[in-house]
DNA sequence: GGGCTTGCTTGATACGCGTCAAAGCAGAAA
DNA sequence: TTTCTGCTTTGACGCGTATCAAGCAAGCCC
């Protein structure tokens, strides 16, 4: 390994399970521009439990992709609600809604120790103009996330706790196996009251709709270690009130 | 008036209240780029109130601008429930999920006759390689709706009917009175069931709610005629539950 | 170890919104 | 005009989740 350990291309290399993998690897770039491409990345940045990546209404320059850890985006409103709007795991990206304003539009922080990748954004713009398929990727992106929130909005206005609290399991489940990890065993990066708080639950509906869960033998809780016994039956669960596929 | 009634240029010039201002004006576009511009934008389309613009499923090859009328586009679950994840109208950009996939993600059904100009994507994005900041206006407006999908799941995670409501009706206003129309004076274009849908609510509750709204003198509602009397009342209602600015 | 904090579980109760039902009203069709 | 149909309003009631509260387990510092 070479001392380029802050660029995508060591990445694609270095890291196949926890890297950027979504993020470099369907772009098909040649060498050049790997190496142009190289040259725009900054070196990572590592963080702790509970720190802080960027903060709502902070002067937006850089898209962040996670190497390793875990990460959660929320908005919070004045009066001090916290809506988490995001679980972040290695390959994703952060940051896409600062672009409209220049300012950050939410906080983000680590739920584990962490290690980002910055993109400065104006040159990876600049660079999009060279690289075609890099601009289609970021447009994809960002299509992407809306995509990924119309779900959200899907969930939080129609589905009961049962269902929202099955889909999220679910959608967890199959991110960790997309990333090389058990799809039925798996730990929690973030408590009851985080979770609930994406769904739209209080953290007390969180735990006992996990007891309930337990009691009807679909799956194991101890803490935040995790074993789906029967996806099945969350699957049919949400089968239903998930999106129709057409 | 030439007969370029497709071209944002003629747009620009020709419909200052109810064009695609925020689509085009910022650009700050010279002749040279309006003209290749121009050449791109496909003659608009017509549709009449009740009319699909496009599926959900269906390929997706153009992003589409609303001229004049106005459209809802929404997602649906397998098992028929709704979710309506936002109201359009002049000058905003319908579609941008469909560029993830290549195929649309929701449904967008024009809520009264509405025009729309069609903007083949492919071709945008190149013609983004040869204009920065045509370019960067597309991020900008993807990141816009990241950001609005955003404050949506604050308000469906977080707040109480009367919020929601007041929300809505709030930003529904603010959005008439940038396009030159009263901002305490209008009619809704969508059903009570359609609202509910978007604010994850059922049709009865957003009755109750703008009845109680009239019987605290906060507003009169005659069907699909809205008056706002006091709408610092509702702006304080929603002060504490809405983003905080920092 | 003892005492503290933090996060989780579980129970009892309250309340907001959904559900069901009936009736009113307006616009379209005949 | 009359009838029909879809949308809206309003009431009564029930369910699902929030709220309040107590107790428990694990981790941490003294």
């Amino acid at each position: 390994m070479t001392d380029h350990t802050h660029s995508l291309h060591a990445l694609k290399v270095s890291c196949s399970n926890c890297s950027l993998r979504e993020l470099c690897l369907p772009l098909g770039l040649n060498r050049d521009e790997m190496a142009q491409l190289d040259a725009v990345i900054r070196q990572s940045r590592r963080l702790k439990r509970g720190e802080y990546l960027f903060r709502s209404g902070e002067g937006f320059r850089s898209l962040y992709a996670v190497r390793t850890g875990y990460f959660k985006t929320c908005v919070s409103s004045q009066d001090g609600r916290e809506q988490v709007t995001g679980f972040h795991m290695s390959g994703e990206l952060m940051g896409l809604d600062g672009i409209s304003s220049n300012l950050h539009g939410c906080d983000a922080i680590a739920l584990e120790d962490s290690e980002v990748c910055e993109l400065p954004f104006n040159r990876m713009e600049t660079l999009g103009r060279d690289i075609p398929s890099l601009q289609h990727h970021f447009f994809r992106l960002m299509s992407r996330e809306i995509v990924r929130d119309q779900s959200v909005m899907l969930l939080l206005g129609n589905m009961k706790a049962e269902e929202r609290l099955a889909a999220f399991l679910l959608n967890l489940s199959q991110r960790l196996s997309a990333r090389g990890f058990a799809a039925n065993d798996f730990i929690l990066r973030m408590s009851r009251e985080e979770i609930g708080s994406f769904l739209g639950l209080k953290l007390e509906t969180v735990s006992r709709t996990l007891s309930k869960f337990q009691q009807q033998g679909w799956l194991v809780v101890d803490h935040k270690h995790i074993q789906l016994v029967k996806p099945e039956e969350l699957k049919q669960l949400v089968a239903g009130c998930s999106q129709a596929q057409h």
